[in-house]
DNA sequence: GTTGAGCGTT
């Protein structure tokens, strides 16, 4: 989807794309619009985003109407702190740059900005075997997804941990009360009980079960997820805490 | 809500 809302992309036959990186997340086309058609005549602007989240990648391109003008404004605004972040400015390996390039294999060795330093581009330069090209580019997609889509993995599950071991947490006051009479003193003793009780919220575990699998495919995986076995020395703080809990424990100050 | 090497379409 182009800035200018044309039917669809621009013919690259005239155009000369750049590749705009280390932009902020929050750059969007119209912000770079303004700074980039200073220096040219600004064909296209495109800003690839996340499919799940639409927000940017980061990265934008931007597609001048001539070449000499593309250069200049690579000069000019390679460097430039955008947003309070210094964006990377060079030419895309995309459009009339890349044709030779996209023909299967790499006949020129820099497109033409490659020409100038820039040490804080440390990355590797074209490469005469594509071979490990299609290996390359899933990696550096999967490099890419790491940031966001790793953390946000952890954080949802070690959220989702934390909140289903917190509801486990609130689920003994609900039974507590109507079942203090059922909780017989011969009843509550064995470690049984105990067992399933500081168990990881079996009924959870089952009601998720039944709505994402059947029945019989958790019955084998449910043994092993327990994480915490229950120990002997715990046994006894339990049942203390237990008993602090009764209305007589704290009774006493009375 | 966050993050930071890279190359593109509604």
């Amino acid at each position: 989807m182009s800035r200018f809302g044309r039917s669809g992309p621009p013919p690259i036959r005239d155009t000369y794309s750049l590749l705009v990186l280390n932009i902020t997340f929050r750059t969007t086309a119209d912000d770079l619009f303004p700074l980039f058609d200073k220096y040219g005549e600004v064909v296209d602007i495109y800003i690839p985003r996340d499919r799940r989240t639409g927000d940017s990648r980061g990265f934008a391109f931007v597609r001048y109407k001539y070449e000499d003008e593309a250069q200049k404004a690579v000069d000019r605004l390679d460097g430039r702190v955008v947003d309070g972040r210094e964006i990377m400015v060079q030419f895309a390996k995309y459009g009339p740059n890349a044709e030779r390039i996209s023909k299967g294999r790499i006949v020129e060795p820099v497109p033409r900005s490659r020409g100038r330093s820039r040490s804080r581009s440390p990355r590797r330069r074209y490469r005469d075997d594509y071979r490990d090209d299609y290996r390359d580019r899933d990696y550096r997609r999967r490099s890419r997804s790491r940031s966001r889509e790793r953390y946000s993995r952890d954080s949802y599950r070690e959220r989702d941990y934390r909140r289903r071991s917190r509801s486990r947490s609130y689920s003994p006051d609900g039974y507590k009360k109507h079942g203090r009479d059922s909780l017989s003193p011969a009843r509550r003793s064995p470690s049984r009980s105990r067992s399933r009780s500081r168990s990881y919220s079996p009924d959870d575990t089952k009601r998720r079960a039944g709505d994402s699998a059947s029945p019989a495919s958790r019955s084998p995986s449910r043994s092993p997820p327990r994480k915490t076995p229950p120990s002997p020395e715990r046994s006894p703080v339990r049942r203390k805490r237990n008993d602090d809990r009764s209305p007589r424990s704290r009774s006493p100050s009375t």
